[in-house]
DNA sequence: CCCTAAGCGAGACGGTACGTCGCGTCTTTAC
DNA sequence: GTAAAGACGCGACGTACCGTCTCGCTTAGGG
């Protein structure tokens, strides 16, 4: 694939903040790192998306983004981590927890948001854990910029609620975590029963109202 | 009759098209060698336990079995199912359920040998489920095979309890497998807390005492 | 391929002095060895014009034959041979050598026809000689069935020239076959100038004529 | 000056894509490395003479010479081309062609080499030219590199005899090729009768002296 | 005329080679 | 100086064919 392949990626070439240069052609030389990495990503996620996570190859992102392959290894440390980086790396906005003062409703809320988005992109999602499993460095990337960051925002706000007594003091919020989302997760990862809002719902009412007569 | 009769595991065996039971037509040709497919799965575990699923490789099963590549792939779809089948093909015995008539009692010591199972050997199926997420013949063994047959037993056992009054009418069962086993397989899968003992416990206790105050 | 395949070519099945069996389906059992023999064959012509001599394979001439590779095995000591006495198993007869009183005249004739023959299935009888090349056990059926009856046949009519007083006592006839038909074979074998009945006419008029002024 | 000056072999070496003289565009990227050539060759050209042309296998010829097999299907086009290369890529200057005045005694001569040198490794060299029947590739490298050059050589130096007055205005000197060289080669790939020096001096006899009374 | 032995289909199996793809490293050249 | 282009060793993939082997069916031919 020719490096001229760019020229329908416009928004790679020359969107950046550099009035010097005018329009010079996206090929050969020295390109900035910024730009690299973009083309990089760009490149990575539309393999990702068309054709799964086993197609995220350094080979194929290199050809594809008009980029050296030397050049992807020394900034991404597996092509797992690349995948992972090119899907991941754009939605940190969407965990987004709401506080309405009502955990009930609003973890119900946050678990349906999470199960609506694993119905749209839950495969792959699930790629991406599954290469983690043998790849250390996805799994460290994904431990470090997904698992954690979320568990500790989960853990916060339930931990807001604790204060509030809509929580017994000697629950365990982490464990509290792995029955809600972990719940979500087995039946994505593991599938056998289908993933649905009403699942949402009983995960929370199961350990609201127990399930003891 | 206790739900883990033995009966319910014939129609495991011969639901599906991998080769777990050999089931031959009594056609014309030669049969196929039983020792074959042993030295196969001997290799495979080996390689498994040795090297972790991306060394289970038809290449190197069939150099370390003396088995010709083509047979593999005749009775295999994949390295990862030959590996799946290598591993999880001799331990479905190891899933007794029991049932001494406490719920309780029973769920957390059916949780504390799986959470010593996964300790002990939780990389390995840590691997093949991660491996199963871009391999869709492994996925379908891994579900026939083993995740709806557990399922299965469980829910069997949690419809004993709730006939016997100790679970409410209203529980949905599948649910409930998703919020005990499908915690622990969360902090297998995308690890950032400990998997241990006092982890079921809190996990059973929390569904059956509910976490409100 | 199924065995049920033969149906088209109803004349392998049941065309020989049989009138027993009454149109049994030519599929299982033990079929006469010459019916095996002519669908064996009549395979392997249909391969070797279609494909070349690479796709006579026992492989293929099997399946399409709807004839174990055994019975191959056992009549034909490699694909080469077989596919040999496909081809020139049935063309025998065209090697008739004309004798009108005028040597010159009857081999310009005899290498016409030969030239000709090339011209149409030149391509099959080059990847026979070629494959012979490295296939001792080919090479032998056509020496021994191809090269010396035709050598003789050739000897026997320029010996009755020579006979007659057309050709000096001190020639040998066997460089004449050579410098004649080899010459031919040459062109086909390694190809660099054109095969034509010119061609034919200048070698019979350099060894008549001699090239010296 | 005579035919045989070497300034004609110069425009034979860059006339054709297959790996002979190197003739890389002074591009991007890593040079190819010579060794590796040399390596190869050396490994293609031990497997050929001690095991034959069925031998020279991309798979044998990478292992032995430490080799990548996508390095040997990069540089050439088939394993028989490959052989080719191995074989007659360094015995080009073995050809030269005398020019004594003596038009007879010097084909004599070279006939009587071109006789000792099949005798010596006829077997590789008709394995070789048949491998060329069913490869096209070999057959392409066979003809630029092999049998135009040195069909080239015979004739000039068959034109200088006719220039001399040696042989008559009107034959062909093409044909006489086949007539001689030809000939041997028939002897050497369909062989019935023996190549022998004796035999070269017939062929030279019989058209220079012509074959009637 | 039956019954048995031979002949043959189907096909599993160990090898070997094919041709392709991806990984990770290296080198060369151009910007 | 960095990065593109790309050669290279390595190893796995999936396919094809070879030559050998085992079954079990069927029919021919001997008793």
């Amino acid at each position: 694939m020719k490096p001229t392949d760019l020229s329908d990626s416009t928004d790679l070439s020359d969107s950046t903040d550099t009035p010097v240069a005018p329009a010079l052609k996206p090929g050969r030389g020295r390109r900035r790192a910024e730009d690299v990495r973009r083309a990089t990503l760009a490149a990575a996620a539309e393999l990702l998306f068309a054709e799964g996570i086993r197609a995220v190859t350094f080979e194929k992102v290199a050809a594809r983004a008009g980029v050296s392959k030397m050049t992807l290894y020394k900034w991404w440390p597996s092509p797992g981590s690349l995948a992972f980086e090119a899907y991941f790396g754009e939605l940190e906005e969407t965990l987004a927890f709401p506080d309405t003062g009502d955990v009930r409703a609003d973890l119900t809320a946050q678990l349906h948001a999470f199960v609506a988005l694993l119905e749209r992109s839950g495969a792959t999602v699930a790629e991406v854990i599954g290469a983690a499993q043998s790849d250390p460095e996805l799994a460290a990337a994904l431990a470090e910029q997904y698992v954690r960051p979320r568990r500790r925002l989960a853990v916060e706000r339930l931990a807001v609620a604790r204060q509030a007594g809509q929580i017994r003091r000697d629950v365990d919020l982490e464990t509290l975590v792995d029955q809600l989302w972990g719940a979500c997760y087995h039946r994505l990862l593991m599938p056998a029963e289908p993933l649905s809002a009403e699942f949402a719902d009983r995960l929370v009412a199961n350990l609201f109202a127990g399930i003891t007569p």
